[in-house]
DNA sequence: TATATAAACTTGTATTTACAAGTATTTTAT
DNA sequence: ATAAAATACTTGTAAATACAAGTTTATATA
């Protein structure tokens, strides 16, 4: 009864999410397959209708799957993805393996900019925030700069953690329980500096893209940030809407 | 009995879907406030809870609200948007009066590019295409320039129709009885070149961001796309997730 | 008065049932 | 053999119900 326990406090629809989720990223189905239709899901993993109907609608949202009236839940094969961000690649396929994530500055308590790019609330200002630096770099070449704002509420031993080629999401999620609900985000080009240059190993002048963006969890009033700048030089990035 | 006979086909969660939608764009629901909670809902609407749901789950997805365990549906005002795009001026607002269309090449029929930026059908390829381009200015200054492919399958005289201040979507649905259901987008940054300078009034170098869009409809294999380039100068992109 | 407790209210999850509407298949009639 | 009609299967919409869990307000207690 272990693995029961453990899975009682997740949802049944976000179980069935997570199963198709990962047989649709594993290739067990591929792009254009049909899912098994709801009826049998139903008798799959003995489930109503509404809660498969919900896991399968989550998918649609985050863009695994699209569905058709009276065919059945088409298969969507997506890019992978780094964080929310979907990157596509023009040239190799994006995998695991050729991923790297790499600290430019350790996770320490500063204050916050001022101005800071969203609003933030009183609590928010006055606890400080926790700042770090990170570059992702796929197949060796840097593709991400990010620099990373986190709330100093109730994280206690959190600049000691280790960020390296781990997920920043997969750390909050273990150790503190936060899920990423959501979140918004602004899009600018800009030309990069000598700063942004160097770390994306890209001449001063190329066109870069910044997401700024405003990151929700479950914990409420509990919100995250992060500055980030893209060289989509060989990867565009993916989006559905 | 009109009314009720016009909104025959339209399900009950998307007609309270528009209603509150309409509420909150005209401010009748501002930023952080309170929606009526589910059950009064119900009651005003004369609906069961699922199908207030269904509608409030839209909202969320829309980035119109956010929702909190215990407490209600809160209110999430968004930038005004253009098409799907959601636009966040720097300097000022965005209304729909400062906002103009002009068009410089007039909807007329050609063969698709090849290679095209999205895979193509074989119906696609063989029905040719309608291409339009498009500027969208706010304010007096140009903002877009969109080059829009519709598939030339089964649209009478669409070329002869106009699109000067009116939305291609309005146009599609209006007398095509097509929907956009929702799509993928690529997104890059790009230096400017001597045309999109000159149409977005840049100087040529200058960093822009390219979207190429494949746009779903409720027409089952009916896509459209566009290639659209963005000066972010002004105007950051705005998108939630 | 201040604090703890209880109640009321809110959204979240889940089941069961029913029918509508679009798609695919099978059967039937020509 | 072909075409039309019927059937089965699929997703879409909607109601009625129940309980869980988080938030707010009201109440009782110290």
């Amino acid at each position: 009864m272990t693995t029961v326990e453990k899975d009682k406090k997740i949802p049944q629809y976000r179980q069935l999410y997570e199963i198709l989720r990962k047989h649709i990223l594993e290739g067990i189905y591929k792009e254009g397959d049909l899912l098994p239709s709801e009826n049998e899901l139903c008798i799959i993993h003995s489930m109503t209708r509404p809660t498969v109907r919900h896991a399968l609608s989550d998918l649609v949202n985050d863009g695994f799957i699209k569905k058709q009236k009276g065919k059945g839940s088409i298969v969507h094969q997506l890019p992978k993805g780094i964080g929310i961000l979907s990157v596509a690649g023009t040239t190799s396929a994006l995998s695991g393996q050729n991923l790297e994530t790499r600290i430019l500055v350790k996770p320490n308590v500063k204050q916050w900019a001022d101005p800071f790019m969203f609003n933030l609330s009183e609590a928010e200002k006055d606890s400080g925030c926790i700042y770090m630096e990170r570059l992702r770099l796929v197949s060796r070449k840097p593709l991400f700069y990010d620099i990373t704002y986190i709330p100093n509420i109730n994280l206690p031993r959190f600049t000691s953690r280790s960020f390296v080629n781990k997920s920043l999401f997969d750390t909050l999620r273990r150790f503190y329980q936060i899920e990423v609900k959501g979140g918004e985000q602004k899009l600018r080009t800009i030309s990069a500096n000598k700063k942004i240059g160097k770390y994306l190993e890209v001449p001063a002048g190329q066109p870069i893209l910044h997401l700024e963006r405003k990151i929700d969890t479950n914990r409420v009033g509990f919100c995250f940030y992060s500055s980030l700048y893209c060289n989509t030089e060989d990867h565009a990035l993916f989006g559905i809407f």
